[in-house]
DNA sequence: TGTACATCAGTGAACGCGCGTTCACTGATGTAC
DNA sequence: TGTACATCAGTGAACGCGCGTTCACTGATGTAC
């Protein structure tokens, strides 16, 4: 074989996460292959050996995005925090100024909500396996006294702040509604920590 | 004049409203100068007659939503309730199945979440008329008594619930968020509606 | 150990297409006389 | 009232560009003998 066994895999994970970057900060339309191929290190033509076409790229760089969160993402949360606190953690963290302000690694269930919307199906299926992700963390965090619906609530209030705050050009109204936004989310949190407290 | 006065701003208007419809259910980049004239009923070339560019009239289009929204809109809502009905009216209204089924018409807070945050300052300006228009809606209907946050989180609530529900694939999930997220507006509403009866 | 060969990831030129935009032209209409 | 003219919204061909995609080729490497 011409090159080690596992050249192409890796070659091909680096290609994902210059799209996965590159896809977050300007969207899918405004990126070219010729973009993500050269922030790799690449050129255009050799593309094609590794994907299909543009499109399953996308799906693939929407995919890998939780694997490799913690490691950059949302400032000040942290996924190993034990779980009584992720669900307060995650409150803070996403709905925060950092985050708002962040462009290579802000949630993309926020920066390809409606792109997603519009978008084939294995991009739908790559936007659920997040939106899983997220909501799946939460709900393990609000014990299991809480009624299930708080955390996909939860993850609505977190996934609609930050999108408002995003997209808003008024300074002072995004950080009211983040400010808004997180102050609910911490009244359920408690409410499902107190009912945790309660049973036990 | 080889023309009626109000003749040019009227096919302006016609042009607009056929962009705010193919926009909306498209997004930006894939709906062409062409498509929109088209549906308009006019040519290509007559476009430049009546906008600078292309990034106008997406601006214009995004503007012109919240003036004749009541007309189509989210189904089941009533922009002529009395204040104390409407923030339950949009609760309920806003996140429903029709909203999620919805593509000509749906809120262009979700349907332009994402485009927006990377948009022109003129489409973030528009954006943000809209967003004003949605907030101020809800404020007054919660009432004087009403923390004013709470109807930014409620909108939060609102933009983020609908944003998950149309992006997924999952129809229960999609349910389950749409369901969880009224569920939580409405118990918002109604706080603030005992905090209104209690201060009378 | 050394040489010839096969493999295949990567290259870069090229193709075809659709789009935003421009522009010379048309023709229906209001106005001047 | 009738005619010649000026206006300008609308037309459609054309331009130029960038993009997704294809393809013949390269050349570094592992393998066979």
């Amino acid at each position: 074989m011409p090159y080690p066994a596992d050249h192409k895999a890796e070659v091909r994970r680096r290609i994902v996460r210059s799209a996965r970057v590159l896809f977050n900060r300007h969207g899918f339309d405004a990126v070219s292959i010729d973009d993500v191929m050269r922030d790799a290190g690449l050129t255009r033509g050799g593309f094609y050996n590794h994907f299909k076409n543009k499109g399953e790229l996308y799906a693939e760089a929407l995919a890998m995005i939780m694997e490799d969160h913690p490691a950059h993402g949302w400032p000040e949360f942290d996924f190993n925090l034990s779980p009584e606190r992720a669900a307060r953690s995650i409150a803070t963290a996403y709905l925060c100024e950092q985050h708002v302000a962040e462009v290579d690694h802000a949630c993309p269930l926020v920066t390809q909500g409606s792109e997603a919307a519009r978008g084939e199906p294995d991009v739908q299926s790559a936007y659920t396996q997040v939106l899983r992700g997220l909501t799946e963390v939460l709900k393990e965090s609000l014990g299991p006294e809480a009624d299930p619906k708080e955390a996909l609530a939860l993850t609505a209030l977190c996934v609609g702040g930050l999108t408002l705050a995003r997209a808003t050009d008024d300074q002072e109204l995004g950080r009211a509604i983040l400010a808004a936004s997180q102050d609910l989310a911490l009244r359920i949190v408690d409410a499902a920590a107190r009912e945790t407290r309660a049973a036990a």
